[in-house]
DNA sequence: CACCTGCGCTAAATCGTGTTAGCTTCCCAG
DNA sequence: CTGGGAAGCTAACACGATTTAGCGCAGGTG
């Protein structure tokens, strides 16, 4: 246990060189630097049978390069979305040779700050600053003392830090082109957010171009929007209240719930009322969470791409570690597709006979 | 931001002092080695003054301590488990200074090897071993190279590791208690494992503790288990089938579902036999997934206390770390005891007159 | 024989800090 | 005038790697 590691100087003793041409062996720059076929065998050699392994801390004094990245997230608790990003981040940086330092703010600037610092003093090659919910963020000051890459939410003021998104609009064109293709041209309720684009959660990015999305397909194929119920949460009960209210109204034909936690609020409120899904209403969500496939039926969903998310935050940060060299460039918002996943939530309306 | 970092050599440099007074005085050892008053308070405000901050790494490569914890675990993603273990022991560990290093195996042996060396290699001051579900793991070779801690896991073979666990056999009593107390004597089924302490899912400590706890207490009680179902996933649907199936033989009138997905699914099959929840059939289950506060009537769940296993992992490891230079002691295991979440699942039973 | 070139490797500096051993200065007793 | 001790600091090495500059040798050339 206590046993010291096998040090370079071990192994060039034991093969009988020095550690200069061991260094330059194990980094594969021996044949640059003309060392003979023979001794980078033995030295290989020797390497593997003492088991030695480089001290990471070391070669980062040296050479200022740590093989780790530092994620600092303002929730990874509260949501399974953070679990998922920060595996697909995981994942990517592994397969590198990379490790993740993980940290969580709660929110809280000062810790943010405080993380933030705390990874640069361990010299981290890069930060992602991910946000659990797609928002705009405060970029903590010293982020962008080195590489950076903002993973789910945009600066709120301007900063040279690139950020990595899922492709909201996109999703909300998706999410009315499965009504309307369905046949649905009447009764479509909206629960979480609008009827504006500002009827929104406080810094919502998602809300809110979702809602862009929506509009545009729903505009163009004629279909009117009957009421929309802004929710400051989106957990069940939200969903629930708002179906609630909608029910004392109308007689809703499909709702487009902002993610499924407000739909699994929204089933339960159909439910109570015996309405059945699809037959009576049909229901389209946001985010695939896990409830998704829960509930019966399942419901159609557009899924947040969580694991890739992380993965392109990495893919971006090495791009820009890259770049950081060169030249700065003006920064970039990366976009991630969402899919979409079929339930069985949504009902085929026949075509109304001209 | 490539501008270089402020060294220990620039604030001596700036103080008018060596780098070896400047260092004392940084940690705190000013007065025992007699550096003046006078000149300490030079060196702190001038450290202050160009933002100085020690290199991590640098001290790590000479006094072996990194500040830096290893949790490697086997799946993050899946539950939601994970993410407050992880937080409990962030927080824990961000108190006392230290970051931590996150890497997931998905549960493959190899992986888990390549983790504990990989944060070897990053000279960790010690390593949480997670489990996501409470089960027995195989110790990966290497963990005991340094203190090490199994959180939610015991060792399925002999090892030196301590292990933190949550209290299942108390919380099995509790969930028992919980029914018995609102006086069920009559009806009572179990979902998700039994009638033997071997009928549990493939390593599942969870599951056979909790057997033993609430067979104690329905014992004591008097109170005859009329089924139970093993189920290997613990999923929403394996909790419908199950309840479905138990509908057919009998008319329960309470339910201890072995997690809260399972009851999700028993809610659903007996909402569809149109019994209601608590009135017919009451429910007791166990995790406190997000899931019980959202199904209605609330669940009355025994919860996991993850942010506090992920806290005390920490814990134990400091501990460890200390005990380690004197002496080796045997193995222990930690509990954390589990808390009653009260929901409106379970009906209160009028006593039968005798 | 002196000089140059290419080959195959190594000595030594370096990264930023902690730590041990010791240096200088001052004061005072003998 | 000298020796000794305390006060207050510093020189120098160590940690484990990378990297620059260059050394010794063999062989070919004028």
């Amino acid at each position: 246990m206590g046993r010291r590691r096998v040090t370079l100087a071990d192994v060039a003793k034991a093969t009988g060189v020095s550690t200069t041409t061991v260094s330059l062996v194990l980094a594969g720059r021996g044949a640059e630097l003309r060392i003979s076929d023979d001794v980078q065998r033995r030295v290989r050699s020797t390497a593997q049978e003492l088991g030695y392994r480089r001290n990471t801390l070391s070669v980062g004094l040296r050479t200022g390069h740590t093989q780790t990245i530092g994620f600092v997230s303002d929730t990874v608790a509260s949501s399974l979305l953070a679990g998922n990003m920060i595996k697909g981040a995981m994942e990517a940086a592994h397969q590198r040779g990379f490790m993740l330092f993980c940290g969580e703010s709660g929110g809280d600037p000062d810790v943010e700050r405080a993380l933030v610092e705390a990874m640069h003093d361990r010299r981290v090659d890069g930060i992602i600053f991910a946000a659990m919910y797609t928002r705009t963020v405060a970029v903590p000051e010293g982020l962008d003392d080195g590489p950076a890459v903002l993973l789910n939410a945009l600066p709120a003021a301007y900063s040279p830090v690139p950020s990595v998104l899922p492709d909201e609009v996109e999703a909300g064109r998706a999410a009315a082109r499965i009504l309307v293709d369905a046949g649905h041209r009447e009764g479509v309720h909206l629960v979480g957010a609008g009827p504006g684009l500002d009827d929104v959660p406080p810094n919502s990015i998602a809300a809110r171009e979702r809602l862009i999305g929506m509009l545009q397909v729903f505009e163009a194929a004629g279909v009117e929007v009957v009421s929309a119920h802004q929710c400051p949460k989106w957990m069940p009960e939200d969903g629930y209240d708002a179906t609630r209210e909608i029910l004392r109204h109308h007689r809703p034909r499909a709702l487009v719930c902002l993610n499924d936690r407000l739909a699994f609020g929204a089933y339960q409120a159909l439910a109570e009322a015996a309405l059945s899904v699809p037959d009576d209403v049909s229901v389209v969500s946001y985010d695939d969470h896990p409830i998704a496939s829960w509930v019966r039926p399942r419901l159609t969903t557009i899924a947040l791409p969580h694991h890739e998310l992380g993965a392109k935050a990495v893919e971006v940060l090495f791009a820009a570690s890259e770049r950081r060299r060169r030249t700065k460039s003006a920064p970039v918002v990366h976009r991630v597709p969402m899919s979409v996943q079929l339930g069985e939530s949504v009902r085929t309306v026949p075509a109304p006979s001209r």
